[in-house]
RNA sequence: GGGGGAAUGUCCCGAGCGGCAAAGGGGGCGGACUGUAAAUCCGCUGGCGUACGCCUUCGUAGGUUCGAGUCCUACUUCCCCCA
């Protein structure tokens, strides 16, 4: 492995994510420049479907994609639904419930689309393609697996990666299912090889050992050069995991982080962040980030006001960031209503009997149960139509709504709902 | 194979003489201060109920007791010691 830190990449892939900060390790830098120089260079990212939305952690190794598409090389996108069937231990203490066939099917689904934003997808030179390691995975023998790939593997050696070690260290029980894990990721690098030249895997840092496997057992069976890179681990610079938003995690699905609330997440990135963040997360060029970095004090809320509507671009277009940003400006600016801003619907007869207000702000989202938003509107967190309102128990009813016949309701200065009877 | 320990509020770490919704941190949320930032200070942090209240929580399953996180039995996982 060589220190990426020291070596000058000559190829516009390697060069650009030197720069935006994209690399956190790679197994052999001067190496896969050469090959970048050379031609496309055929690379893969794995997904697991543990959920039915990706989230921010994934946008770097799909920002990655891009650029590599850009730079003119050709993405492979795996869908791992074979390897969410066996479940990664890294960095967790347990394993996770066994997802269902059904579950898996359904969550692939619901992410594809997700890359389709960032990536061209055909079938060009460098077109990106996606693909599903249940496809090859769930065909493989028992008997046919260990002898195939199971003898290029050394227990003692698949024991010194963190994801095995750390767990056993921290005396958390391994189950031999998920010790398979990084032999299932392996063989999938092999298999892409095979299938389309694939000699590059990228994947965040908790990925190392799990690329570094099939790195090697591509090089031992194929005898070809291959390759893995790192990102950096996300985080914030004062705080620690980046990922949170109004109350949550941050997904990239529009149906489960709306695309206001998403805008919201970047426009509050952290002053000592801005610069990395646009980096990473936009296509803007580096003497314009440069540019905006630079801000100071208040002024630097203009670069955040951008990297805001690049990211929320990217991800859910032109036209749902020119609306969140302008529901922000019109609530955060002006202070002015604006029909924009994340909506709940009641049913009017409801209202019209009345509803207690934490039952109604618990609804809309704002807090996650009644207790809570009960005690959110003790602690003066909670404000009807702008102003504070510490009974949870008072009862709203149309009488609430304002001349647009809407209802304010917020928690804390930023998660503001509209509720609307209908 | 034998002996001794440990698992706690479903985010994490962690105290807990049989009366406990359960100490204390971290994190998270809210308030003040600000620039929709950070830092700092303060409050909240199981669910349901307008309310005396009710319900569900301490690895799993049983048992003793008016009453168990706390005692007993079995099981699961982990650690240590002896073989």
């Amino acid at each position: 492995m060589s220190d990426p830190a020291e070596f000058v990449p000559k190829s516009d892939f390697l060069r650009i994510m030197r720069e935006r900060g994209f690399i956190h390790q790679c197994t052999d830098m001067e190496a896969l420049d050469a090959a970048a120089l050379a031609g496309p260079v055929t690379t893969y990212v794995g997904y697991d479907a543990t959920a039915d939305s990706l989230h921010i952690g994934h946008l770097i190794s799909i920002m990655m994609l891009r650029w590599l598409q850009k730079t003119g090389h050709k993405p492979i996108v795996l869908m791992g639904g074979g390897t969410t069937k066996v479940g990664d231990p890294t960095d967790k203490d347990q394993q996770r419930p066994l997802l269902s066939d059904e579950t898996i099917a359904a969550n692939i689904a619901s992410i594809r689309q997700t890359f389709a934003k960032f990536l061209t997808f055909g079938e060009g030179p460098t077109c990106a393609i996606m693909g599903n390691n249940a496809e090859w995975l769930e065909k493989l023998g028992y008997v046919e697996f260990l002898r195939e790939y199971g003898v290029h593997f050394t227990v003692n050696r698949m024991l010194s990666f963190d994801s095995v070690k750390l767990r056993l260290e921290r005396e958390q029980p391994l189950s031999f299912l998920e010790f398979n894990y990084m032999l299932m990721q392996a063989t999938d690098f092999l298999e892409l090889h095979r299938r389309y030249g694939c000699v590059l895997q990228m994947g965040g840092s908790d990925q190392w050992g799990n690329i570094v496997n099939g790195v090697e057992l591509v090089r031992r069976v194929a005898q070809k050069a291959a390759f893995g890179l790192t990102t950096p681990l996300l985080t914030t610079s004062s705080g620690q995991k980046m990922g949170k938003s109004v109350g949550g995690a941050v997904w990239l699905n529009a149906d489960k982080l709306s695309p206001y609330d998403y805008w919201q997440m970047w426009r509050n990135t952290e002053d000592a962040d801005v610069g990395r963040f646009l980096k990473l997360f936009t296509d803007l060029p580096l003497d314009e980030i440069a540019r905006l970095e630079a801000l100071r004090d208040a002024e630097i809320n203009e670069a955040k006001k951008i990297l805001a509507n690049e990211a929320t671009t990217l991800l859910h277009g032109a036209e749902a960031a020119a609306t969140a940003a302008g529901a922000a400006k019109a609530a955060f600016e002006e202070g002015r209503l604006s029909a924009d801003l994340p909506t709940h619907e009641t049913p009017r007869a409801e209202l019209e009997a009345g509803v207690p207000l934490a039952t109604l702000a618990a609804d809309a989202g704002l807090a996650s149960s009644r207790s809570e938003a009960r005690r959110l509107a003790q602690g003066g967190g909670l404000r009807l139509n702008d102003a504070p309102e510490s009974d949870g128990q008072r009862m709203i009813t149309l009488a609430d709504c304002n001349s647009e016949g809407l209802i304010k309701l917020a928690a804390g200065r930023k998660k503001i709902v509209l509720v609307k009877p209908v």
